[in-house]
DNA sequence: TTGACAGGCAAGTGCTTACTTGCCTATTGT
DNA sequence: ACAATAGGCAAGTAAGCACTTGCCTGTCAA
């Protein structure tokens, strides 16, 4: 699996983008902080078993970085892996729509 | 099933990059076009079947549309839906790394 | 008109994946 | 020391998804 499809296949996920949406507000929520702001200010009734594996998606794609301090592990969010994204089939002056 | 559901949905299949990027470089292709640079140009060997499925896919997410004309379907793409995307999770200023 | 071409429709199959369940390790406060 | 906290690991399950298979419809050229 190369970088583009691990990227999106990471994005593909609605509860995994909410982390990253999380993640973006604040970083260095721990994987608790996380589970609580899913259900709160997401709505989202995930399990933490669950967002640890969605976690662990996010970190492969890049996403995401650990680091381990004590019992807690803190997440950060990277966004360097989505740059391509933005310049793939986005040529807005190739293409003049009407 | 949002919006940003069905995008990202679509865009996690290599398959269908891959026909986004065809029809990228060239609007107005047909499905038997898009079959065989498929298969040239990227190497794929899917069926003509599994192409048009995927064109479904991209189609509901408003990525590509079709026009029809005599015994002829027409593709074309539609980068709008893809706008906000570089908007999310990138605040470049907001998140000075280093 | 008849056959070839371009494509659509729908059911079935097998793999992927999101989630659960159950248990285990490490760190910290009292 | 011991219990609570924070998290990891792994197997099992159920739903989703990509793809195939088979057949059908509409269009055009000879």
């Amino acid at each position: 699996m190369d970088d583009a499809d691990a990227l999106f296949k990471a994005l593909a996920d609605p509860t995994r983008r909410a982390l990253l949406d999380a993640l973006s507000e604040r970083d260095g929520q721990t994987l608790f902080e996380l589970c609580a702001r899913m259900a709160t200010a997401h709505g989202l009734t995930s399990s933490r078993q669950a967002i640890s594996q969605h976690l662990d998606v996010l970190e492969t794609a890049g996403l995401v970085t650990r680091r381990r301090e004590g019992r807690y592990t803190f997440h950060d969010l990277d966004t360097a892996p989505l740059a391509p994204l933005r310049e793939r089939w986005h040529h807005p002056d190739e293409r003049t729509p009407r």
